[in-house]
DNA sequence: CCATTAATATGCATGATACATATATCTGTC
DNA sequence: GACAGATATATGTATCATGCATATTAATGG
């Protein structure tokens, strides 16, 4: 049966349906390490326990109208690098009904990030650092700003380590890393994002030499000021042609 | 607001929901190309369209349960590869009424391909082809067992291209080609498979080191029959540990 | 003016890959 | 039974990407 077959089939709208709702990572780097934004709940159930923010999805809006909207309402920001990440869909991931949750991957910089944390603090009480357990690349671990592991509300954690995985995946074929840096930027400081998301040191001329051939890199000619010693170039990203 | 306060918020159930669906990407490799098998619309929107097989997700059924359902009551088949493709929220994808379809991705052996188009004749009439466009690896194209070009019903051929673009980004760091393989295979089918979806011609010798030094080939010491001329070793595909 | 620190540049060894070519093993023909 | 044809398998070599060591440049501060 088709999935629009059901007018002649059966009426679903009979039935109990499940909600739909998206659920956002909105993820930065802070102090050299990825860190998520996250809402501390203040209902049952999981009552006190970080949870991504969310919210469901209107009957007249796209799913990426909806993470856009979430984005907005809920962080005060217009603008990230916004892209679906995966459906989760377990029956039991919520106790009260059943929800399925399109999870987005948002991507702020720090200046972005740190904005989202100072405007709104109601909303965003805290700022979470993702570690990688060991620091071996292994699963993620949460940690509360005073240091402490934490555990999440529902599967937001599945809903993390997705996203620390497919982050580190498209890493180095993707553009992601530029969302996550601000327009201008030096070549260590995209190392530094590239070794938080991996969670391991990089060889700094092949991954110079690696950056400067993939030909997005525009030297602007400009240099970082302020710095104690010689300063760096300042690059910005420049989408390729052929994609 | 997160996905769970609404409780004390308002009540979503008092609103109209969309629905969720699961559609379904069948695809295999028939006759050296990437083929799908599809049903025939008979009833409005899209009559007479070739559509892929979905179905809407129960209320008590996880999705990958729904993806599960939907592979044993329409193509009559038990196992096969199937993995969370993405999920499509455009508000108008069907003309009568908004559903939220999650797709996925069905890799079938020739075997099992072969056998659905068989044994339910009714449910899934034909296979078609999916080709890239020029053979440069544009985008794809669909095309009838005549050889017409067609268009799919709904957002449909937006879910088969996204389908072709994940399994082909996926093919030489994963181990999706050898869900659309027998048990036993010979490294010239293998190749043949990953020149299907690639849509281009691979170096033989180089391609044969690469996969074997992967270390996930395992030489069972039998050889292909009624080979003409020199018979092919048969592998068999032996899941990596350290992964 | 020199020590310090980091950015930038270069040289070299190593490993992966593309490509050409050689050898092995089967069938069918004469 | 030798040989041609076809394909599997193996090897050799040039090229390119990468990792690592080291040199050079440009800033600050004593």
């Amino acid at each position: 049966m088709n999935e629009t077959d059901f007018l002649n089939d059966y009426d679903p709208s009979a039935f109990q349906r499940p909600s739909v709702a998206v659920d956002l990572v909105l993820l930065g780097i802070r102090a050299g390490r990825p860190a998520v934004l996250l809402v501390k709940r203040d209902q049952l159930p999981h009552v006190g326990r970080w949870a991504l923010p969310g919210g469901f999805v209107g009957i007249d809006e796209s799913l990426d109208a909806a993470a856009a909207r979430v984005l907005r309402e809920k962080a005060g920001m217009a603008e990230a690098h916004l892209e679906q990440l995966y459906t989760f869909g377990a029956v039991e991931r919520d106790p009260r009904m059943r929800i399925i949750s399109v999870a987005y991957l948002a991507l702020l910089t720090e200046q972005a990030f740190d904005a989202a944390l100072g405007v709104k603090p109601a909303l965003l009480p805290a700022a979470i650092h993702v570690a990688w357990a060991g620091e071996t690349g292994g699963p993620v671990d949460m940690l509360a700003p005073g240091g402490e592991k934490l555990t999440l509300a529902f599967d937001h954690a599945d809903i993390l380590a997705t996203a620390m995985l497919r982050l580190r995946g498209k890493l180095d074929y993707s553009d992601v890393a530029f969302a996550l840096l601000p327009e201008l930027f030096t070549l260590r400081q995209l190392q530094d994002v590239h070794e938080a998301i991996l969670g391991t040191a990089l060889n700094k001329p092949a991954f110079r030499r690696r950056q400067l051939d993939k030909g997005w890199l525009m030297a602007t000619g400009a240099y970082e000021s302020g710095a104690a010693f010689r300063p760096a170039e300042l690059y910005r990203f420049q989408r390729l042609m052929a994609d």
